[in-house]
DNA sequence: TTCTGTATTTTCGTATACAATATTAGCCTA
DNA sequence: TAGGCTAATATTGTATACGAAAATACAGAA
């Protein structure tokens, strides 16, 4: 468990230069809920918080707006993105879609060494969960670092990219909003237990399928809780 | 087929700014092989080309970088991407995914009316491949055009965002600089049409399997089309 | 009170200048 | 001649300045 946090939040490892350290600290901020949607993310502002001129600020925030975490407008300035629930519905469409994908490429291509470690690491979230230590922010590091080693498992450079790059900053920022409350932390771990149990039995297609039904139950979730904050 | 061209090539309908209208010519000449892969990007260069200050070219190269067309070293440079064939397969896996989840989405999604314009579309595809006067390059926009509207009719904003703006730049820059030859026009469209009538039949699996195989085929082709290359 | 048009202010897009780093060419040495 | 070191060069990263566009505040009219 001690990696989970380092794999979770460092995201740039060694930031050479000042635009890359601003996008960097920036990206946390936002998936945090820090700067919350909505809000503008001004040039300026950002000089004041930072320190240096407004060219690597300016970098900084186009950076963000690659990653598709704040909203750009010529002219007009950035703002951070602020998504529907119909956005958040396609994100999730396709992340099930590349996700499963990864689970069933991560079944094919994984070392059985590596998958070993997989095991290792769903006890030590069992235990984790048991001694209720962990409380529900070392959980959904360890979710997310799970998730994260089976996409990497489907060796698949670019499919790594996408899931990392594009989707799961959008994925977290709102998980990290709504989900103050324990999210099924046991059903979750079960349901981790069956995939992995299928990817050791080498089963492509049935991890595939439990990893997209795993993904939908935590956008039902997901849905769920926003309906209540929605009431509140 | 009048519209063809403008969807294929119009990707930056009105560029407000100067970094947007230099990217986009810049887009376009790497994705027709004007600028070949590994070729030195440098600011002041642009600056040469297209007239103006370093600033807005600089950002111009960034928006490249985000969509994968340009790689940047930090206080090195950027180089115009050049994939090896082991990354083009990373990408060709991820988009037979994509895109056969959209063809999926697509059957169920698309109106009645989008669909018997797909029809229309494919007719005059017959139309100018049986009296030969299209020749290849329409050809290829028209194959271009009809996936287009298949992602379109995936009605998910962030499916279409990730075909277009992350692969299918790419998938393009390969595709003109190896295929001079003609690409097996009429297979391509008799594909098609057996999709267009799955989707027609709103028979989504049928539809999703059918444009996963014409996509594996189109890679099968592009490999041999590389080693061929290759091989001179 | 609410809406609208205008003026002010803020912020962005671009230009220019300087500092830091990497690339390149040339020289020296083995 | 080949390889490595050093200096010159080129290119990027950052800072600052100015013009243009948009957001905002305010005043006046309905």
């Amino acid at each position: 468990m001690s990696t989970s946090q380092s794999i979770v939040d460092n995201l740039m490892a060694d930031p050479q230069t000042l635009a890359d350290k601003v996008f960097s600290e920036l990206t946390t901020a936002i998936v945090r809920g820090e700067l919350k949607p909505g809000v503008r993310v001004s040039e300026q502002m950002l000089v004041q918080k930072y320190g240096g001129s407004r060219a690597p600020m300016r970098e900084a925030i186009q950076k963000l707006e690659a990653r598709h975490l704040v909203v750009r407008i010529p002219h007009a300035g950035a703002r951070v993105v602020s998504l529907s629930l119909a956005e958040l519905r396609d994100i999730y469409e396709v992340r099930v879609e590349l996700e499963s994908m990864a689970c069933r490429l991560a079944a094919e291509r994984m070392t059985d060494d590596e998958i070993a470690e997989l095991q290792t690491l769903l006890n030590e979230h069992a235990a984790s969960i048991e001694a209720e230590q962990g409380q529900s922010y070392y959980q959904k590091a360890g979710d997310l670092d799970l998730h994260y080693r089976l996409i990497r498992g489907s060796k698949n450079e670019r499919l790594q990219q996408m899931l990392y790059g594009e989707l799961y900053h959008l994925v977290r920022m709102y998980r990290y909003q709504t989900s103050t409350s324990t999210e099924r932390p046991l059903q979750a771990l079960q349901e981790h237990q069956r995939i992995v149990e299928a990817i050791a039995a080498r089963d492509a297609e049935l991890a595939e399928l439990l990893m997209r039904r795993h993904i939908q139950t935590s956008l039902l979730n997901l849905e769920r809780l926003m309906a209540e904050e929605e009431g509140q």
